[in-house]
DNA sequence: TGCAAATTTTCAATGCATGTAAAACCTTAG
DNA sequence: CTAAGGTTTTACATGCATTGAAAATTTGCA
């Protein structure tokens, strides 16, 4: 079925990705020019404009096969399961595709991780395919649950949650050095996020008090 | 104290950011090429760049201002207050900046609105001012519970809650069309985020039992 | 007025992105 | 096996954002 033509085209998409990222270890992202990424994979610089729209373009190139399987999973509502339940299910799912990337290596999608964290292009760029993903996920949500749950609350669900996550992830990169903090991480963000933020008060007077036991006698 | 040197910048930068929405809302953002902008403005094409560093900056021009006044705000936390109070407050507190920006008119902010909405380039942008204001409004929710909420729940609970608000906002852009309606919409968000997105389980669950009361009999 | 510092302008270069048309390359019907 | 028909790649050319460096101007102040 697949015929030479496009087992080529694999095999030159392919190339392109795995120059492009040899090229970004060695020499960073902004460093590294369009027509170096194309002649180390053998095309013309103006081939790649037909692989990828843009350098940007060619870091997430699984981002729409991402969201695919996203909005997939948020169609496989189980018989009695609550919003809250199939949104973790999401979460967790999305951490397991990260983990284990189809295409790319270990060492790959730690590089490209990388790189996203620290070239601003690149961070805009993730925050605006989550952004646009979120929103289709918010509509699918909607969708999963048509009777109970509106657009603007799936909408608010889905950000909260990934925003909490994505912000606790950041904010503790320092000190997570494994995947499975990051991921323990993550986990209790959205735990609390499912629960409600006030529930941090409760959990702060508490600390206060703990602190200074006998503060009023 | 402002001497015609200081004064003479700050003209430029004002007709630099004039003659640049006034121009993107003949042609567009992208369609405006910055030889247009500093023509515009009387300055060498040069010049723009020592006034902002890219087309893009120059939209967010008040960006670091907004982040600072926003700052300043979780640094009043008020004697008993919980932190889920502070953070309405903020949230509160952004919509009113929003609202009536000190320097440009209603009109010029609407378009600046529309703008960033359309326009990718500047979308993206957009979410990276807020993610990295959000990591810094994390680290002062932190500072003003030093010893009640560690980083990791500020962060949590800055990420969830703008986070809500954003894609409850946005989901509902083409109902809401007042800004006391998106306010509300707002509103909203942030209020089921401090319940708890589990608490949209019950809501749901509630809905169903509604629509279809003799179910089980 | 006249010098030193700050600013702007000019000029040149780079790199991304895109359009166009010709050349090279598969596929497949005959 | 071969030529028509479609697709991909290439070479060339252009527009525009951004940056560097040096020349020209303007401002602050003695």
């Amino acid at each position: 079925m697949a015929g030479l033509r496009e087992r080529k085209k694999q095999r030159t998409r392919r190339a392109l990705i795995e120059a492009a990222l040899r090229l970004f270890e060695e020499k960073g992202y902004a460093e590294t020019t369009l027509a170096e990424i194309a002649a180390e994979a053998d095309v013309s610089t103006r081939t790649f404009f037909s692989y990828f729209t843009s350098k940007e373009d060619l870091v997430f190139y699984d981002g729409q096969e991402r969201l695919e399987k996203a909005l997939a999973l948020l169609a496989t509502r189980r018989p009695g399961e609550p919003p809250s339940a199939l949104l973790v299910r999401l979460i967790d799912a999305s951490f397991d595709w990260a983990a284990q990337d189809g295409a790319l290596t270990f060492e790959e999608t730690e590089l490209r991780t990388r790189l996203v964290m620290t070239e601003p292009a690149l961070q805009a760029r993730a925050l605006l395919l989550l952004f646009d993903s979120q929103i289709k996920l918010a509509h699918a949500l909607h969708d999963a649950f048509p009777e109970e749950i509106d657009l603007v609350e799936a909408a608010t669900a889905v950000g909260a949650l990934f925003g909490s996550v994505k912000l606790a992830v950041v904010a503790n990169l320092e000190h997570d050095r494994s995947i499975e903090q990051i991921w323990e991480t993550a986990r209790r963000a959205a735990e609390l996020t499912l629960a409600g933020l006030r529930s941090i008060d409760e959990k702060a007077a508490s600390r206060v008090r703990a602190d200074r036991p006998g503060m009023a006698s």
